[in-house]
DNA sequence: AATTCCAGAGAACAGTTGTTGACTGCATGG
DNA sequence: CCATGCAGTCAACAACTGTTCTCTGGAATT
């Protein structure tokens, strides 16, 4: 069953992976639509031809990056709404949450961030429908709730698109400060911490 | 007082404001750090070599380009946040002055939602720059209101930061909503509103 | 009226870019 | 063991880039 795939589809592979992640390491410094395959290539160490056995194009590559940074976020964004625990304790946890997967990976973050607005189409699509999938999804444990009822399914899908979008600038903010002193970092999250009570609140009020 | 520039200098600026023009235009399919200088003097036919009458470089006209999307904001944001009626007609024009902002100034628009995470370092600061002078004007205007009575300072600058960040967010999708049918700009209308619903909700019962 | 100044033109530079077609070596499947 | 497939190479292409230096026409200053 676990298929072990062969010396030449494994060497593929690896090479394309390289590809990715000189891609991701050249983007911290400049935008999608300015990087060049020739310089994804040179960088890797292999012959700028050998790109288009992998991608069609710098957009295409940037898709896949798309689905690298983002694919395998949504149990964990999931399991973070669906936690037990108290309003205060939750709010704690997602922050530092965010906060570690920020360090973890701050390229994809940067990449994320930058390019959902960025220059070239097809990128900005695949992150705003991998955006959609999460509200959706966390509109869906929110429903879980008790607190949730009577709550509209527009309502729903508004607060948990208020909390997608807090969380990418949250984000968005720790990988601002991660060069700073350890004291912005620590404003950062509060800061955040701050706005996910206050948002936090006006959920528990709404129906008043 | 009211001094006429000589046909020299009118000329000079008349230029500059092409150039600006013509860069606002091409970066409506590309981001700033792939916009080329000959691309733009092209754009307005004039030569490659003129530019550097104009700007030192590509990320210099980038920073002028930000005094001119953000620069002229500052009255236009403190007016809203200092106008009277009661809190959902606050919400109501508040929301009205940014579709109509997006649709009068698109690319301006583009521009700083694209920008701001984008792959210039100088842009990203001055615009960086201009969003945190908008969130303490933001402050003091609420500081203005007597619902903040027993308000904390940094409390208050957390949520000048939300609103000017959901102002963004919320021009931003009327941006993204604008070539879509008429439809889709009134649901991003509801949604912010909802969402500047919630956060006054929040922000009415902080202090319990 | 004579002089200075300077926005813009023009040509040339060394590098860079994406894409093509034909190739080679080696892992794969028969 | 041989034939096929295919990841990666290589050379060449036309087009493009930012920056330099030199020059010029006409407005601004004296």
């Amino acid at each position: 069953m676990s298929h072990t795939l062969g010396v030449r589809q494994a060497q593929k592979q690896k090479t394309r992976q390289a590809l990715l992640d000189a891609a991701l390491g050249l983007l911290e410094e400049q935008s999608l639509s300015s990087l060049g395959l020739r310089e994804v290539t040179r960088a890797v160490g292999v012959a700028p031809t050998a790109f288009y056995r992998h991608f069609r194009s710098i957009a295409d590559l940037g898709v896949e990056l798309v689905e690298e940074a983002l694919g395998s976020l949504h149990p964990m964004i999931e399991s973070t709404v669906s936690a037990t625990g108290d309003s205060d304790e939750r709010i704690a946890r997602a922050v530092d949450l965010i906060a570690r997967h920020v360090d973890a990976y701050p390229a994809h973050v940067r990449f994320i961030a930058r390019e959902r607005h960025g220059g070239v189409q097809p990128v900005r699509e695949a992150i705003r429908h991998q955006l959609a999938r999460f509200s959706e999804e966390v509109k869906v444990a929110l429903a879980e709730h008790p607190e949730s009822a009577g709550w509209s399914d527009g309502d729903l899908l508004m607060l948990a698109g208020l909390y997608v979008d807090q969380m990418l600038m949250t984000a968005s903010q720790f990988l601002e400060a991660m060069e700073g002193p350890a004291e912005e970092r620590e404003r950062v999250a509060r800061t955040a911490t701050q706005r996910l009570r206050l948002v936090g609140i006006g959920r528990h009020h709404w129906q008043d």
